[in-house]
Formats: C-alpha cells, structure tokens, sequence
RNA sequence: GGGGAGAUCGCAUAGUUGGUCUAGUGCGGCCGCCUGCUAAGCGGUUACAGGGGCCUUAAACCUCUGUCGAGGGUUCGAAUCCCUCUCUCCCCGCCA
C-alpha cells in the first residue's frame, strides 16, 4: 500500500508509475475522497475540542442551573459529532478499500513493457545442457521411474494433484533439507517454521487479499485461509512490531507447501508437476533498512542463482519489466532454469523488492535511531527454490540415455549416497 | 468442548464510588551535568496515529483530535459503568 501523504504529494508521479504498469489505478477518487475526509475532520475535531472545553467547565462549574443550560448545549453538538464520525468512518473506509487497490510503484531502474515478452534477460550461467539422445520431458521420465503418479493424485483430489513416489518424493525432500541447510548455514538466514494456515489479516498485510481472493483456499469454519507462499507468514512475522536498527536486515528462510486453489486455464502448463494447487517451496525473505533494500535485492538473487550453480543447471536471470510486474513490488527477477525436457526456461525463483508496500500493510517499523521517528522498514521475498520446478529441472538434466537419472552431487548427501535413481 | 482469571504508554505495575488521568510510579532508553575510565549519583526527557498552523520542501516547533485488547452503548464527559467480540493464562475433557 503506497502512503496517502505521499500520494497527495507527489501526483504526477504516481499517476506516471500507474501507466508504465499499464494499470488503472483510482487515483482521482483517492484525492477526492482525502479531500472529503479532510473537510470532515476539521469539522469533527474542532467540535470536540469545543465539547471536551465545555465538559472541563461542567466539571469546575458550582451553579447548577447554568450546568444544565451548557449540557443541553453540549447535547446537540454531541449529536452532530455523532452524525460526523459515521460520515467520516463512511468515507475512510472506501478510501481505505482503494488505497489498498494500487499496485507499487515500479522502480527506476525496471525495463518498460507490456507483458513478459518485453522482460529482459540479465545473465545467463551455464550452456543449456546438450544430450546425445532425444530428452524426456520430466513426466515421461517420472512416469517410466515410477516416482510421480498423476493417475492416483488426481483419483485422491482431483485434477492437477499428483504424487512423488518412493525416490522421488526422496529428490523433493532431499532438495528442501538441502537447500534450508545452504542459506541457513552459508547465507545468513534464519530458519522459519511457520503455520500453514494464517488469519485473514494476514493475506492483507501480504498483498494477497483483496485482489487475489480468487487464488486462496479458504476455510469458512473458522475462517482461515491457507497460505499460497511462506512469504505470507514472513511478511506479518513482525506485524505491529518497532524493530531495532541494529537488528537489520534481518533474514528468514522457510519451507512450507503452497496452496492456490487458481483456476487454471486449459491447455496451458497441464502436463507434468510445473503447475499444481499444491506445491512446496523454500523461501527467503528479508526486513532491511530502506537505503539497503536494493544491495540486498542483489545479494538475494545471489542466493538463489547459488541453487542453481550448486546442482550444474543452466539457467538465466531476467529483469521484469513494469507490465509483468507483481502488484506488491517494485523491481523483480525471475531465475529461470533450463529444462531441456519440455525445451523450455522454467521460473523457479522471483526475487522481489517490495519497498515498504508490506511493511505499511503490515506495519512493521524500525526506529533509525534510538530517538528517531519509526519508519516503516523494506521488505524483499525470494524463492530459494520452488520445488517441483526444481525437481522437474534436475529430472530433465540428470536423464540419462537408458531412462535413469543421477543424482546431482550436492544432493546425495541427503539422498543416503544414492547416485542414480532407475 | 466445559469452567475460572486476566488484557493499561518498551518491560513491570498504580488507577474501578465516571470529571486536573493532558494516565502516576519503578525499571529500561535518550539528553545533559558530575567524575582519570567504568560504575554510581544528580537534573531533564521518554507512546503511536491523524488533522490544522508555520515553511519553497522536509525536519523542528505550536495546536487540536483519537487511541488504556477490539467494536458498540449510556453520559455534557468513560481507563473507570453496560453489552458483544478477540486474545492470553490456569483447571477439566479430547487428541498426534
């Protein structure tokens, strides 16, 4: 959410920021509602100091009969204040339910562009693995291995579910430990176990709610939902708190599964594990003073590309551009795999700065200096990796010719010392 | 699920016959003084948000309004009285 002053002060260059997203945001009624809000106020205020000068008077006053007088007075000002402060709440609210409608602003630095066909691509690690014999796409190969079951997921669930079997649910669990293990223990991260399951208050801090209602699953019972990304948890980890200066950045690594009930199009991602209403992921996520968030963007994106150096996968970093930027966020990139498979670069980590969009949701501060105003702090999120993209790259580059497929190194650690899966 | 207790300015607490509570005190924090250094001591200060004023802008400053878990009610006036909700703790039940 993008400060209100700020707003009203700098006009032109939001409006300017809504248009290189190709977003139309309400930013007229905004200003016409502040207005209205402000015209209120003054009017609300000034009459209950003038009620709360009256009631002091009351107080001292030893004369009973010109008490009354001036409580009778008071009583029609009370009933207008009343009337004022239903007006007002009236007006806050809508205001509040656009302002939570505008999408962040798009850094300087972000490629202009209409859609992801205008993203730029930054660096490329590694050659796109070149096989001497006609790759499998990973369903195929997980079907033959017998480690991914479509047929039994969707009998248990439904469409887009499936199951990892024997040592392929053991890839999956092998990749998370690890990875938890590599930003905790090289990174500087702290490992996160946070609830699955989070209080609507929550999703609004993250951004998700109300635009992406669509996409969650919720529970109606109890009213909870259950979380799309740990970056839900993490954003509202420190939700209210004023946190120390010298505490920052600090920097949180989880795993959770993902849960997103979206509906998906037809014809599009429907083969294999890339695409499912459930999926794991471990995620990075970092609270930074502000003058640090963009070093620290940098350093995430290291983070992540690290993944992908250690498991020898070709992969690229691409700039977002504006139009294919995520609402919260002001500049992104996407790390993208090489999956020769399915020929395709697969997203497996996005890497967002997200500014204060959260932290003013959320509202979580720092205090710059012990005496210092608090400020809301930076946010920055980051798969560290998605799983089953993941999962789906090391199946497509490990292949061998005879079906099977190795284990990369760093893994067989966490695999009991298997080398190959067949 | 049943029963009981509670929620106050970073922490700990005072405040419940409604009106100098513009919420007191202690600890902690900050500023200053003092002192070879440190500690102690002394004095001051110390919540958050919003509106208005001042100003080229911001900070600072002045002023007003709101917030004593949340929402609502009674009243000229609510931390204080009434209702609803949320959360925490304890006991019982159930449970991996």
């Amino acid at each position: 959410m993008l400060g209100l002053r700020f707003i009203r002060d700098n006009l032109e260059l939001v409006n300017d920021a809504m248009a290189r997203r190709g977003f139309a945001a309400p930013i007229g009624e905004i200003v016409r509602l502040d207005d209205e809000r402000r015209r209120l106020l003054q009017e609300v205020e000034s009459l209950k100091a003038k009620r709360n000068e009256a009631s002091r008077q009351i107080a001292a006053m030893k004369d009973r009969s010109a008490a009354e007088a001036l409580k009778a007075g008071m009583r029609r000002v009370g009933e207008r204040i009343k009337a004022l402060d239903v007006e007002t709440a009236a007006v806050e609210e809508k205001l509040n339910a656009r302002l939570l409608e505008v999408p962040n602003l798009p850094h300087a630095s972000v490629p202009i562009g209409k859609d992801e066909r205008e993203n730029v691509v930054a660096r490329t690690w590694g050659q796109p693995r070149k096989l001497d014999f006609e790759p499998l796409p990973h369903w195929e190969i997980g079907e033959r291995l017998g480690i991914i079951d479509f047929e039994r997921g969707v009998k248990m669930s439904g469409t887009r579910f499936y199951l990892l079997r024997g040592l392929g649910a053991r890839l999956q669990r092998a990749l998370i430990a690890w990875m938890l293990d590599l930003h905790v223990n090289e990174h500087g991260y702290q490992e996160i176990y946070p609830p699955f399951v989070v209080k609507e208050e929550c999703l609004v801090g993250a951004a998700q709610l109300p635009k992406f209602r669509d996409n969650l699953y919720h529970d109606v019972e109890d009213d909870v939902w259950m979380v799309p990304t740990a970056e839900v948890p993490l954003t509202n980890l420190h939700r209210g708190e004023i946190l120390d200066a010298t505490a920052l950045p600090r920097c949180y690594v989880a795993y959770t599964p993902c849960f997103r009930r979206e509906k998906m199009s037809a014809g599009r991602d429907v083969r294999g594990i890339k695409r499912g209403h459930q999926f794991d992921k471990v995620e990075m996520y970092k609270f930074t003073r502000p003058q640090d968030s963009y070093h620290e963007l940098e350093k995430l994106v290291d983070n992540a590309e690290e993944v992908c150096r250690r498991l020898e996968i070709a992969h690229r970093v691409v700039e977002v551009c504006t139009g294919d930027l995520g609402f919260s966020t002001t500049k992104t990139y996407d790390v993208e795999m090489w999956a020769p498979g399915c020929g395709e670069w697969l997203e497996v980590s996005s890497c967002s700065n997200c500014e204060e969009f959260q932290a003013r949701r959320a509202n979580t501060r720092y205090r710059p200096t012990p005496t210092a105003r608090p400020e809301f702090v930076h946010t920055l999120n980051g798969s560290g990796l998605a799983l089953p993209r993941t999962v789906i790259a090391v199946l497509e580059n490990y292949q061998q010719a005879d079906g099977s497929v190795l284990v990369p190194e760093v893994l067989r650690p966490y695999m009991g010392d298997v080398r190959v899966i067949r």
